[in-house]
DNA sequence: CGACTGAGTCGGTGG
DNA sequence: GACTCAGTCG
């Protein structure tokens, strides 16, 4: 059992064996911070800490689920099960759940995601009848996010007059009236946004003497992962939650320190050791992960940040090859010469796909590469961009779950009132908003009394039946799972069979989504409903994880879990309050493309640098090393965001394990345009001893068809210092032959097949249309009518058509013929 | 009412 | 280049 601390370095030790009072480890890249926190916590509890006062905050899902693994390896045990391992937001949102009626929210309250809290804020702007030129709802939102995350709430953010003066003078005056509405109506719509599961979570801790009473009760050993990008919110949270014991220990790097402008200020960490007396420092410098050669370039780039903390990294491990400095042409040969070298590397030294990793800074920069590796076969797995549950389809579905758990949601309301089509379009939309406010009541509320306000027969029609339809789906909640209800849901609504019908290529992708979200939440009921009872007290934060794989459609298997040794399941146990559809909802929201997607598939990897912190691979591409993206345009204008800049640099580098190519290119497409960049800044804070500028190639011909590696002029430049001059890698910009069946391009599958109507097309009257009929459109063609809905004054015909498939025609408008 | 189209926009990183 | 939005037409 204490075998465990032979596995440290005398500093890990040292770390693990301090229990009682604050704790500040500075863990440089690769250090082996992970097993220092997890040894820790099982050191813990074999120390006789009860492991349900134990609770490990971390920034990302995965990281969690990582800790909570690896102590249950550690221990051999279940105890594991009742930490309080989770990220932030997912620990603070479980606890608001219980609490939130502190802060007047009910406790199945909606989490709006950015894209939500954007969409109120524009219905928000609007109602205040401001410009949305000016008041763009992502500046808007920055601005009010940036707020929330130094704890200033609507009402403090009127009262304080710097930040009046500061809007003002950016002419956006209104901010304040802005961010005080936003509140207001998320608040009416039961919705907290990200940042208010930090703000709530607060503002409860510091009212409510009892609940803080509580909580620190609960949790008398705290774990902080990534201090560095701990936010004021965070930090004031950390703070009166570990007041009562100061048994805190924070772990962090401020060389990586790259989440400023999501309020992480640095401070929290280079100011640890003057919020607590007798803070123990441990300082983790040893680094496991990368050559000698890799980790002299990552010190000597990071020198050039001024006030860190002191610390130098340092490996026993190999020499290592040089760095291989790349320049091209273009994005696009950029991405070709990747592509090349992983197959080269495949074939010379043996790696897997999963092993190399292209890291960019910006999420736009994955096209080219995608295009690349695509021509040579090589599979890629793309994290970041839009997740699964930001799909529009996706969206929609559970739109209607999250009206069914909290009906005064908006937002939610908004989308599937007239999805699928049922006859309530913008006017009625509009008017109901309209009357909403005028009344001073909910959305659904207007809905509910819809009678009373006015509205045209076949509308009021539609709503009716709309309400009833939600009001039956939410008394299915209390007695069926969260897989029942979605189920039903679908069913009922229409929602799956209309994607089913459409047959287009993207209408299929879009069915396919849905089957596996519905799969997804299968699983997930599947998986709490086989984990065994435990104490009731204890709920565990099961970091949920991802039981939706994306790459590969395929359930994932419980393997995983029975390694876990978790199950005793108990066959038609009683409906626990864990599998409800509230609690789904809940979890979703917080998961990232990383929690969702699997990193352990032979796939290279594809990410911003900022979603590859804490990963590593044997091969690195750092790429876009240009001025105006890396350090990116914005970050140029002062000291403190270039160093961040910088540090993002940094923890590219230190990615790497064994090989590493930073690459930029003369040109790359920016909106459809070319630009031109010099090359990064950063480049010339490379040690010239540690770069290799000689080129990385030789000898492999691409498959493409396209000009030969040979062919093509290639080389290093920048530095202008190389013998060999400037060579450029580069390839003719004529097109490549298009391969079959690579990149299905079918440029709009939802075009119509253009039907020419006959020489003798009429529009017949079709007040009598009947189901069986034989019609010809005037664009679609013929076509057999399927069946009839609507409302009489507005009719609406499903029609198989000969050569479009199936759609809905609204009869008041569309030209039909009636054939018989 | 809603599908289509052309013009305008997108500043970057993420829970 | 891809997406959104306002205006048009069926």
């Amino acid at each position: 059992m204490s075998d465990y601390l032979n596995e440290l370095n005398p500093e890990q030790r040292e770390a693990v064996l301090h229990v009682t009072g604050p704790l500040m480890i500075i863990a440089g890249a690769g250090s082996g911070k992970t097993k220092v926190l997890t040894t820790r916590i099982a050191h813990l509890m074999a120390s006789g800490v009860d492991s349900f006062r134990i609770l490990a905050l971390t920034f990302t899902n995965k990281a969690a689920k990582e800790m909570k693994e690896r102590v249950e390896k550690i221990l051999g045990n279940n105890e594991s099960r009742n930490l309080y391992i989770g990220t932030f937001h997912s620990v603070f949102a479980r606890i608001l759940r219980a609490e939130a009626s502190k802060v007047g929210y009910p406790t199945s309250f909606t989490i709006y995601d950015t894209d939500d809290a954007k969409s109120v804020l524009k219905t928000v702007i609007n109602e205040l009848h401001l410009d949305d030129k000016i008041y763009k709802p992502s500046t808007v939102y920055g601005r009010i996010s940036s707020a929330k995350n130094a704890l200033v709430t609507a009402e403090d953010y009127a009262n304080d007059y710097a930040l009046q003066q500061e809007d003002a003078r950016a002419n956006r005056p209104a901010i304040s009236q802005i961010y005080t509405a936003y509140a207001k109506r998320c608040f009416k719509n039961g919705a907290m946004d990200f940042d208010d599961l930090l703000l709530q979570f607060y503002l409860i801790l510091k009212n409510h003497p009892d609940a803080l009473h509580k909580y620190q009760h609960k949790f008398n050993y705290i774990m902080i992962d990534e201090y560095q990008d701990t936010n004021p919110a965070q930090y004031e949270i950390i703070k009166l939650l570990g007041a009562a014991h100061e048994n805190i220990c924070v772990v962090g790097d401020d060389a990586q320190s790259i989440y400023g402008f999501r309020g992480a200020t640095i401070e929290n960490i280079l100011l640890f050791r003057k919020d607590y007396d007798d803070v123990k420092l441990v300082k983790l410098e040893q680094n496991y992960r990368s050559t000698k050669q890799i980790l002299q370039v990552a010190n000597e780039v990071i020198g050039n940040n001024k006030g860190q903390i002191e610390k130098q990294l340092w490996t026993e491990n190999g020499e290592g090859e040089k760095i291989k400095l790349v320049r091209t042409m273009t994005d696009n040969d950029e991405g070709k010469f990747i592509a090349d070298s992983i197959q080269e590397q495949k074939l010379r030294n043996h790696y897997f796909n999963k092993e190399f990793a292209i890291l960019y800074r910006t999420n736009a920069q994955s096209r080219a590469f995608e295009e690349a590796l695509r021509r040579m076969n090589l599979p890629y797995t793309i994290f970041g961009g839009i997740s699964f549950y930001q799909r529009k389809e996706i969206k929609d579905y559970i739109a209607y779950l999250r009206v069914i758990v909290n009906s005064q949601d908006e937002e939610a309301l908004k989308r599937i009132i007239n999805y699928p089509i049922r006859g309530i379009g913008k006017t009625s939309l509009d008017k109901l908003i309209l009357v909403a406010n005028e009344q001073n009541i909910s959305f659904w509320e207007v809905l509910t009394k819809a009678s009373s306000f006015g509205f045209r027969a076949g509308t009021l029609e539609a709503i009716e039946q709309f309400v009833t339809m939600i009001k039956s789906f939410t008394s299915m909640l209390k007695n069926n799972n969260a897989y029942d209800v979605a189920f039903h849901v679908g069913k009922q609504t229409g929602l799956v069979k209309e994607l089913f019908n459409d047959k287009s290529t993207e209408g299929v992708q879009r069915f396919e989504n849905v089957q596996e979200l519905l799969n997804s939440i299968k699983e997930w009921v599947d998986d709490k409903q086989n984990r065994a009872q435990i104490d009731e007290d204890g709920v565990v934060m099961q970091e949920e994880q991802a039981p939706f794989d994306a790459e590969n459609s395929q359930p994932k298997s419980d393997v995983d879990f029975s390694e876990n040794s978790l199950q005793d399941a108990i066959p038609n146990r009683p409906l626990r309050e864990d599998v409800l559809l509230s609690a789904y909802l809940q979890q979703i929201s917080l998961l990232t493309d990383s929690d969702q997607k699997d990193e352990s598939a032979d796939t290279i990897k594809m990410m911003t640098i900022h979603a590859a912190k804490g990963l590593e691979f044997s091969c690195v591409f750092a790429v876009g090393l240009e001025e105006m993206l890396f350090p990116n345009a914005m970050s140029i204008n002062s000291r403190e965001e270039l160093e961040e800049e910088r540090r993002l640099f940094y923890v590219v580098i230190t990615r790497a394990k064994q090989r590493l190519w930073i690459t930029y290119a003369n040109t790359r497409y920016k909106f459809g345009q070319v630009v031109q960049n010099e090359p990064s800044r950063f480049i010339n804070e490379l040690p010239e001893d540690a770069i290799d500028k000689s080129f990385a190639g030789g000898g492999f011909r691409n498959q493409t068809g396209g000009p030969s590696a040979s062919d093509r002029m290639r080389g290093w430049g920048g530095q202008g210092t190389a013998t060999t001059g400037q060579k450029t890698y580069y390839t003719e910009p004529k097109k490549q032959p298009e391969q079959p069946g690579y990149l299905p391009i079918n440029p709009s599958p939802n075009k119509p097949i253009v039907h020419q109507p006959s020489a003798d097309f009429v529009a017949s009257d079709t007040t009598d249309l009947k189901a069986g009929q034989r019609v010809e459109h005037q664009k679609f063609g013929f076509g057999e009518v399927l069946k009839m809905e609507g409302a009489a004054h507005n009719p609406i015909a499903t029609i198989k058509f000969e050569l479009n498939g199936e759609k809905k025609i609204m009869l008041n408008y569309a030209k039909l013929r009636i054939i018989s």
